[in-house]
This record gives C-alpha cells, structure tokens and sequence, in this order.
DNA sequence: GTCACGGGAATTGGATCCAATCTAGCAGAT
DNA sequence: ATCTGCTAGATTGGATCCAATTCCCGTGAC
C-alpha cells in the first residue's frame, strides 16, 4: 500500500476515485474502456484491473460482456452504509482510545487542524482528504488492519456524496466543532463520550446526503 | 453474481479459489502467472483480473512488479476476522429473524438437514459448501447486501481452515448438533438465543482453527 | 402502430508480444 | 570470508491485435 506508485493501475485507479468523487463520471454512467483508457493515456489493461478493484468495493458494477458502470447509491444502500460505519466504527473507536500514547493524541489534533486550515480556506478538495486522514487516524490506531479495509471500503462508496456535503459553509462550520468536540473527549480518554460523538457526527451528514440524494432521484 | 458463469476470468477465480482451499496453492506461495495460466488453460489476462479481487478479498497479497502470494494467515489475523464476524453476524441476525415467515425457517431447516446428510457421508468438501449455504440463508435473509458481502469476504479469508475443520468426525457431529440447536431457536424466532448460539458455534471453530494455525508455524 | 427479426457497428473478453523490473548468481575487491 | 557491483534469466506490466458478444437500428410482416 504504502508503495510508491510507479504503475500505471494505481495511477489509472486514483483517477477513478478522482472522477467519480468530482462527478466527472456520474452515477450510472457505463465506463467505455476505450475511451477513458485514451483519456488516461494507457491502454485498457490497467484500466480494467483498477476496475476490477473498484468493483470489490462497490464503487462500480460489473455485468459480463456489458461492461463496468458507475454504482448507483440508493437511499437503502447508504443507509446501510451508515448503518455498518457505526458498528465497525465504534468496535474500532473502543480498541484505539486505550492504545493512544499523549503524542499519538497531539498527532490526531494536528491532523484536525489540517482539516479546520482546509474549511478555512474553502478548499473542499483539501478538506476532504485531510478530513479522511483525521477520522483514520484514530481508526487505524485500534490495530485492526481488516477493520480498518473495511471501514475504507464503506467511506469510498460514499466519498462522492461527502465532497458535496462539505460545499455548504455551514456543514463545514459544523464539522469544524464537532471535532474540536471529540478531541475533548479524546484527551480524557473517554471512548464512550467518544463513540457517541462520532454517532451524533455520522448521524448529521447522513441526513444532509440522504437529503441530496432525495432531491437527485425522487 | 447469479449471471451463469461464461467468461474465464470467473472459472479462473473459482478454479482460484478451490485450489486455495485445498491447499493445491499453499500460504505464502507465490503465483507465478505464466505457469497457473498454462494450468488453467487461458492466457495471464483473466489470471490477473480474478487475482486483483482476490487482493480486494486479501486472499492474495500483491506486491508490484513482484507479484501476487497466496496470503498468510495470522494468528492476530486470523482473531481478527472472528472477532469482525462476532459484530457483523449478531446485526445480521437480529435483522433477518423478524422477517422470516415458517416458509422461510422451513428453508433454512433443509440447509441444515443438507450440512448433515454431507456430514453423513464424509463429503467434506460438499460440508464446506453446504454449510455456507446454511448460515448464508440466515445472513442474507436480513436484506442488507453489503453487509452480506462484508461477511462473504471475511468467512472467504478463512475458508481453507474451514475445510480442515471439517475433517475431524468429532467436530463434524458438534457442526450437526449445535446446527439443530440454532434452528430450534429460530423456530422459537429468538433472535437473541440465536445470536448466542451462534457465537458458541464460532468460538469453537476458532479454537480449532487457532490450534491448526499453531501447529503449522509455532 | 407494434412487434419480430436480421445485420452491422460498437464494445468487451482474451491472446500474444514487447518493455520494464526484479532476482539470483558470479566476479572481484577489500 | 564478506560485501559490492554487475550481468543474465525469470517474471511481471502494459500495448496491441483479434475474437466473441451485445446493442442499436432499420426493415418488413401483421
């Protein structure tokens, strides 16, 4: 994972994420390998095996001799998503407070600095990734590697509906104090207040995307 | 899924799969492409793309430009995957209990009476197989995909443990036993129970596996 | 007007070929 | 003896080409 990128898959597949995330390629778009394989600059063999990844993770689907297609999130599929974020996330949330040493805390809110600097200076992009950074942070520190893959998995298939959430000012003013909130909690080491923080935090973006994607397909 | 199977990339990956599980491939082997394509009878290209899901499983490990090892489980690993299992298979119980009309239990009793009769006959692979169908038939009943998907990757990691498992007389006859017990409370629609007994039934596979995993590398 | 049925274009699936990278083993220096 | 640097072989990564399947659209029957 943490191998530099040389090959041309995980260039081809970080830009999927990319264009899913931006929009450029929409929910229910066919992928015609063809051409996005010219507009990447490869041919379509590493292009199908990024594929083939995003497949596993349900970003796109796979319908044989009919090509890949950008998933479509129905309403009972985030929710789901939800759903299983608060369960893994709280399991993880429970084995990493205990673990965490006063640096790794300072490292956490270093990281929730980043993501506050970003809302400040309206870079949604930005804050997306360092907003990603803060919250696994804590979720990598439980020591769970599965936990952790899984818990990237659910956040992936629904990355294009949290860059949305951060345009508005307001949810972006939100998340700011809701993490200022739980690294309180955090610094008292006190996992449960922290669980539920993070609930109450979940809970809020799920009613604003379950409000866009409402509005996107009645 | 159901889609019948017609391209080579997925007879590769069952081929894969059954050659995992039976150890023809072992733990820490490397997959050297050209001869396992020769093998199969098709050419590296479908090779890679079922390899590339079976990372997204972590049934593989993939290093670039070195390339793709048959995973090793862990012990730390191999906890990891019950311990995820315990979670995500007590939501999905609770779930799927108050939705299951008698049709629905009756179903699941013939699962249960197909994991006996392979038993009967000492068809470990048919076991293995007719076994998964059984819990699987509980899990999906809860009408959540993605956490069924979730709980197919993680009973997938350790599938080729679950083979060996089954090898044992005793342990087959305690399969059939604590089968009957489960189905005794889904009758009864106690999901609680259920739950109960299912983490009963887990923890001693894990015994049992842990012990093979011990003996195998101390 | 609707439906059934070709037939050709578009697209995907897979095989083969070449380039890039890694690995193993040997030669030589220290 | 050990370490370093190099070369040759093996192996993977990617591009191109051909085959197989699907899709789209026009034609004709009713």
């Amino acid at each position: 994972m943490s191998e530099r990128r040389v090959t041309a898959q995980d260039a081809v597949l970080a830009a999927l994420r990319s264009d899913i995330l931006t929009g450029e390629l929409e929910p229910g778009d066919q992928i015609v390998q063809e051409s996005l394989a010219e507009r990447y600059g490869v041919s379509r063999v590493p292009l199908r095996e990024a594929l083939k990844t995003l497949e596993s993770e349900g970003q796109v689907v796979y319908h044989p001799h009919r090509g890949y297609f950008v998933s479509e999130l129905s309403v009972a599929d985030l929710l789901e998503v939800y759903r299983l974020r608060e369960l893994l996330e709280a399991e993880a949330i429970r084995a990493a407070v205990p673990t965490l040493t006063d640096a790794d805390v300072d490292a956490v809110a270093e990281l929730a600095a980043q993501v506050e600097a970003a809302a400040d200076r309206v870079d949604v992009m930005e804050m997306t990734v360092a907003n990603r950074r803060f919250h696994f942070a804590l979720f990598d520190a439980a020591g769970l590697p599965r936990l952790s893959r899984l818990l990237r998995q659910l956040w992936e298939a629904t990355d294009a509906y949290r860059a949305l959430y951060f345009q508005s000012p307001g949810n972006r003013e939100r998340v700011s104090g809701e993490h200022a909130q739980m690294m309180t909690a955090l610094r008292a080491r006190d996992a449960e207040a922290l669980v539920r923080l993070h609930d109450e935090h979940r809970d809020h973006s799920v009613d604003a995307v379950r409000a866009l994607l409402g509005e996107r397909s009645p």
